[in-house]
DNA sequence: GCTGAAAGTATAAATTC
DNA sequence: GAATTTATACTTTCAGC
């Protein structure tokens, strides 16, 4: 049985995404001659992944090492909120955190884990503190030794 | 005090870093406006940032759901693998692998953590068991119920 | 989706500050 | 030494087919 996916985006367009997921400076003319497609029909295609939503955005990869992230850790924690608008409240305040990269609602023991950025142990303790005043009353933190791994690419292919 | 970077970067590097890391479609003509410099100059700190490492690398970001990846699991689990050149092989193996998407090593319970992207739970089963093949003693997986924030941006300014 | 032309960009070289 | 201006090559992008 076919996916979804593939009975609205093609070959060439999945060839696209993986391209440009990887490497998304890629010009348009070099995505033209992967694809064995014209410049423009490959910008046509391009700019309807973009305005359907299968692109989210473009970013630059930044090096943590370089820039002094020290620490990244992941934090576990659970709230004793369960008001539906102070959940969403809390929410909205993690996510506007630029330390907090990622935000998830997770199975298991711990209601949310974050994956946050730090540049030294201080800045952590801050962080921790600024989290206990937000209604957190379990928080368990574990920091990243060494990074095997990190990447942006989804397994389309 | 200063921190090592700001002898390095200067406010208009960190102005570029963080314009690129939110927006890597840029032009070099917006940047430079940004920045109040030429084109050329802009362009030659963007070439510098890239060359020394400050910039890792451009892509573009896929829409999870769109795309099918329902399950978004973190993996926590151990080994059993002590010796050096075996437990090199085993995290050659998990970045080789599409679907890990980040690898760390870790402080507490367990050695490693896992985000794992996956179409459906067949798959994961599936992942799973693989997992199991490569010497891993202890498993935890844990789903994301729900993305509260995925970013890639680090907190430079 | 292709071809060919027009507009806009990136980039190298020469010049100035 | 670093930024600017000038000039060229390349790319994107819009017609018409």
């Amino acid at each position: 049985m076919e996916s979804i996916i593939s009975k609205i985006l093609d070959q060439i367009d999945l060839q696209l995404l993986n391209a440009l997921q990887n490497e998304s400076q890629l010009s348009n003319t070099e995505l033209a001659k992967m694809v064995n497609l014209s410049p423009p029909a490959t910008h046509a295609r391009v700019k309807r992944l973009e305005s359907e939503g299968y692109i989210d955005r473009h970013v630059a990869i930044l090096n943590q090492e370089k820039l002094g992230f020290d620490l990244l850790c992941f934090i576990f924690m659970s709230t004793n909120i369960h008001q539906a608008d102070k959940l969403e409240l809390l929410e909205k305040e993690l996510k506007a955190m630029p330390e907090v990269l990622e935000c998830y609602c997770l199975t298991g023991e711990y209601d949310y884990l974050l994956k946050v950025a730090k540049k030294d142990r201080k800045d952590l303790e801050g962080f921790i503190r600024k989290l206990n005043q937000l209604g957190i009353t379990r928080i368990q933190t574990s920091l990243a030794l060494r990074e095997i791994k990190y990447s942006t690419t989804l397994p389309i292919s």
